[in-house]
DNA sequence: AGCACA
């Protein structure tokens, strides 16, 4: 019967226990500075810390009953109000009168941290991501990842309670970024909490296991596939090379057009072919080239930089699983450059009505600078160019309005860097 | 800025 519910919820009718109720807490706020506040006004028995959604809410049980009242009482009537690190703090009696610690093992804090990675199978998130994503936070020792009914899990071992607590802090229920990911997982939420080991026995390096204090630690047969693959200069494993690589366009103030895309790119080899779409929400582009050594290239001297100055349309580059992509041969969203001369969108001749391309255009050929079919030195030119990319500059001066006609080349399949080396005169934007 | 967890 609700009549005979008592328990009041305002703080001028509630009644008096000795466990208090503060909200408003700063972030993270530990047991000792809650007893910082309290232990003047008697014998903390007991705290519980980050209580709540937010975090910021926690329990104090005092010794006493006229304890709690004479703190509650004191900052009733003070002009100060109660602080933590100057932040107010929000005091009242709890409307229980005692702290149930039923502090889980997940919430008993240590160095191992169990992560819950939702939504995901374990195929989807490397233990290279997550090594990646754990190491922000200090030097991770050991991962462990098994797959269990809660879904795909990992424990993260650090070298002490505190750096697992920074690391869980931050990442709990969060996400790992996505461009991390492959392309067909959506959001993964990471549900974080405290492992009871101390020190994980990590047997083999392996794609579920990895010690990272032990290099020397046999490698086990089921991670020799991963092992074969390069390990990039932080030591994280790079996903398998292909010659198409997947680019996702963060900040995308302008529009990223696949004429732009293709000068971009064409920077670094021959661009066979390029589709366009929306994934969650975000643009996402594959570009497609002749080999993996191009594509490596281009990916190494594009991977976040921007488009265009200002930081906008920035990319993250990783690898495709595709290697070879069927698309539309010119659309608004996809070109094959294999099959289609990009002219024909200037002379507006349909693709289907060519089928050789070379002899129809002679004259396209005198409209170009001096160049031949011999274009070594333009080749080189460019290949050679991406190690003087100046950070956070990918293509300095490149502006909207300066993308350049698809047009200008009839020959990009043909000869690599054609394009970009000589159609666009005005828009050579990449090296200065 | 408003009450935990099993």
């Amino acid at each position: 019967m609700s009549s005979s519910n008592h328990q009041q919820q305002f703080r001028y009718t509630q009644t008096p226990s000795k466990v208090l109720h503060f909200r408003n807490l700063p972030w993270e706020c530990s047991d000792e500075e809650l007893a910082d506040i309290c232990s003047p006004f008697g014998k903390v028995m007991n705290t519980k810390c980050n209580v709540g959604a937010n975090r910021n809410q926690a329990f104090v049980e005092f010794a006493d009953l006229n304890q709690a009242i004479s703190m509650v009482s004191y900052y009733a009537s003070s002009s100060e109000p109660a602080q933590v690190r100057g932040k107010t703090v929000y005091i009242q009696y709890s409307n229980r009168h005692e702290i149930v610690n039923s502090k889980g093992p997940g919430d008993v804090p240590g160095n191992v941290l169990l992560v819950t990675i939702e939504g995901v199978e374990a195929g989807d998130v490397s233990i290279d991501v997550i090594h990646l994503v754990f190491s922000a936070f200090g030097f991770v020792h050991k991962i462990a990842t098994f797959e269990k009914t809660a879904g795909f899990q990992a424990l993260i071992q650090y070298t002490d309670a505190e750096t697992a607590a920074s690391a869980r802090n931050a990442l709990d229920g969060r996400s790992i970024p996505r461009y991390l990911l492959p392309e067909n997982v959506g959001s993964c939420n990471l549900r974080i909490s405290y492992s009871a080991h101390r020190d994980l026995n990590i047997k083999f390096q392996s794609n579920r296991s990895r010690d990272y204090t032990n290099p020397m630690l046999p490698v086990n047969q089921t991670a020799i596939d991963i092992a074969l693959q390069p390990v990039g200069p932080d030591g994280k494993r790079k996903e398998p090379e292909s010659n198409v690589l997947l680019a996702l366009v963060e900040n995308m103030q302008y529009a990223v057009t696949v004429d732009v895309l293709h000068t971009v790119f064409s920077a670094f080899g021959t661009v066979q072919k390029i589709a366009i779409f929306e994934k969650n929400g975000q643009t996402q582009a594959l570009i497609q080239y002749p080999d993996v050594t191009v594509a490596t290239a281009a990916k190494e001297a594009l991977e976040g930089h921007c488009i265009y100055d200002g930081g906008y349309c920035k990319l993250h580059l990783t690898y495709s699983r595709h290697t070879d992509l069927n698309v539309k041969a010119f659309s608004d969203k996809s070109r094959d450059y294999t099959v289609l001369d990009p002219s024909l969108r200037a002379t507006q001749v349909p693709a289907w009505q060519n089928t050789q391309a070379a002899p129809v255009y002679p004259g396209l050929q005198g409209q170009m600078p001096s160049w031949d079919t011999n274009q070594q030195e333009v080749t080189q030119n460019y290949l050679s160019a991406p190690s003087s990319f100046p950070p956070g500059h990918a293509v300095p001066g490149y502006s909207p309005a300066a993308v350049p006609p698809a047009s200008a080349s009839p020959h990009a399949h043909m000869h690599p860097n054609s394009f970009s080396g000589t159609s666009t005169p005005g828009m050579q934007p990449y090296y200065g």
